[in-house]
DNA sequence: TTTATAACCTGAACGC
DNA sequence: TGCGTTCAGGTTATAA
């Protein structure tokens, strides 16, 4: 579920409940996700104030006294809002109270691929989780195209697998990299070297449209997701080729293919996406 | 150095 | 109904 847009989502919705708050109480259900959770967490995060929530990349900061909670949400992460009252569920992993709130918020994690961790707030741009990561999208005085062709310009790897790896830049999952190719009208396996200037000026603001419209359509999806504790999900964007495999294309009509790169599935037109354009 | 693969872990969907 | 297989939106350690 967690692509860039879903956790600026989710952050947001985090921020409407816990900004200005003061944490009350942490309490950790299991000592490990994909790593283990800091055992301190619950003493050191006890009583201080919420001063700030951000994103990095899919990361969440939370600047909480001087340390930043940094929360990751894996693959199959959630946060919900939920009533004291209301029973857990078998994987919710950390539970966060707040002192002048009713509501529980709970990080929960079928797959345990999620991320709940510290740091000095000073340093966290040097934590290592986070000090490789590259440009934000939507950054345009880092990611610019000056900075992504000298990024693709050596690389014999697919387009697609690149557009993943967060050192080239941040935030960009499975479903938007399909999407974002085909906005820009670019075969997925096109190798970066092979890019040429036109296309990466196309693919920059393919990556930061595709990224907004599902930031804007996951805004009201959340408030859906917190009224009805989750039973609404993030799955209604309409997606133009992503998950519609041999489904005509709706810019030209040619089926959809599907293929799989880096052990990921991809999906593209071949006709709107040739390989030597 | 760069690229590809396996691994982490659970649950849902599907076929038999 | 039950069992086995496949797949899933992320990231990283290791192998090639």
């Amino acid at each position: 579920m967690p692509e860039l847009p879903e956790v600026e989502t989710v952050m947001q919705g985090m921020r409407t409940h816990w900004l200005g708050e003061r944490i009350k109480s942490v309490t950790l259900r299991r000592p490990n996700i994909r790593f283990p959770i800091p055992p301190a967490l619950p003493t050191v995060l006890a009583n201080q104030p919420i001063h700030t929530l951000t994103r990095r990349s899919k990361y969440i900061l939370v600047h909480i006294g001087d340390q930043a909670l940094i929360l990751h949400l894996g693959m199959s992460g959630r946060i919900l809002f939920e009533t004291k009252t209301t029973d857990y569920d078998k994987h919710d992993h950390v539970i966060f109270t707040l002192k002048s709130s009713e509501i529980e918020t709970r990080f929960r994690d079928p797959r345990r691929f999620g991320i709940v961790t510290l740091s000095a707030w000073d340093a966290v741009n040097d934590h290592p989780l986070l000090r490789d990561i590259g440009p934000e999208p939507f950054d345009n005085t880092s990611f610019t195209a000056q900075y992504f062709t000298k990024k693709l310009e050596k690389s014999r790897s697919p387009i697609k697998t690149l557009l993943l790896n967060q050192k080239i830049v941040a935030g960009v999952g499975n479903i938007y990299a399909s999407e974002a190719l085909f906005r820009a009208r670019i075969h997925p396996e096109q190798q970066g070297k092979d890019l040429t200037s036109s296309q990466i000026k196309r693919l920059i603001p393919a990556i930061q449209q595709t990224l907004q419209d599902a930031i804007d359509s996951g805004g009201s999806s959340l408030r859906d997701y917190v009224q009805t504790n989750g039973e609404l999900g993030y799955f209604q964007h309409c997606f133009d080729v992503y998950d519609r495999a041999e489904q005509p294309c709706k810019n030209c009509g040619t089926l959809i293919n599907r293929k799989v790169h880096s052990n990921r599935a991809t999906y593209f037109c071949p006709t709107c996406q040739p390989l030597d354009a």
